[in-house]
DNA sequence: CGCCTTTGACCCGCGC
DNA sequence: GCGCGGGTCAAAGGCG
């Protein structure tokens, strides 16, 4: 796959304008950030509440993996000194868009995907590239409704953005503000 | 040549 | 205790 610029507009009319020739798709992503706090209809799905309860932030719980010898730089487990329960938010956004990935201006390296179950595609996640940005994001689509793809985001950014995008910045840093309360 | 995707194995929490 | 579902890692291959 090939990261383009943006994959809003349709994938038929290649014309490589960076415009928008649907712009009503982008007002449609804005009303979803709408309705992030007014709650309800298709507009955004309940998010996931579980503050990671089992996943850890840091090296400790993304690091236990199989249980090798050799390179165990961080603690093993015997010394179970863990008391760090960041909870992590998550926030979730669906979209009407007909490619999976929506380039958001970071770069991002996916590192795995699994089937959902009740669900005829799969889950794929990715993490941002940049060096001690720990942000996740997962991308799924509805089977539902194959037209729907529900990204969500874990963690926030704290280093500026790579690629200058238009204005799906600005709906990117609205996002994050959303993300700090 | 470097970055990224793919893919199977592995880990963990939870429910039965 | 075992199986399932979800999440992550890492080796290998691919593509610009």
């Amino acid at each position: 796959m090939e990261k383009y610029p943006i994959l809003f507009p349709a994938q038929q009319s290649s014309s490589s304008s960076t415009s928008f020739p649907q712009t009503s798709e982008m007002l449609g992503s804005t009303h979803v950030f709408g309705s992030l706090h007014g709650g309800n209809s298709s507009g955004l799905l309940g998010l996931k509440d579980f503050e990671g309860r089992g996943m850890s932030p840091q090296g400790g719980g993304a690091h236990h993996m199989k249980s090798l010898a050799s390179s165990m730089e961080n603690e093993t487990r015997p010394d179970k000194k863990k008391e760090k329960k960041v909870r992590r938010p998550r926030y979730a956004f669906q979209t009407r868009s007909q490619v999976d990935i929506l380039d958001d201006g970071y770069r991002w390296r996916k590192y795995g995907q699994k089937a959902v179950k009740n669900n005829k595609f799969p889950r794929s996640y990715y993490r941002c590239t940049h060096q001690g940005c720990n942000v996740k994001k997962q991308v799924q689509r509805l089977s539902r409704d194959e037209s729907i793809v529900v990204t969500t985001y874990e963690g926030m950014h704290s280093h500026p953005i790579e690629k200058p995008n238009d204005n799906f910045e600005d709906i990117l840093n609205q996002m994050q503000i959303y993300s700090n309360f």
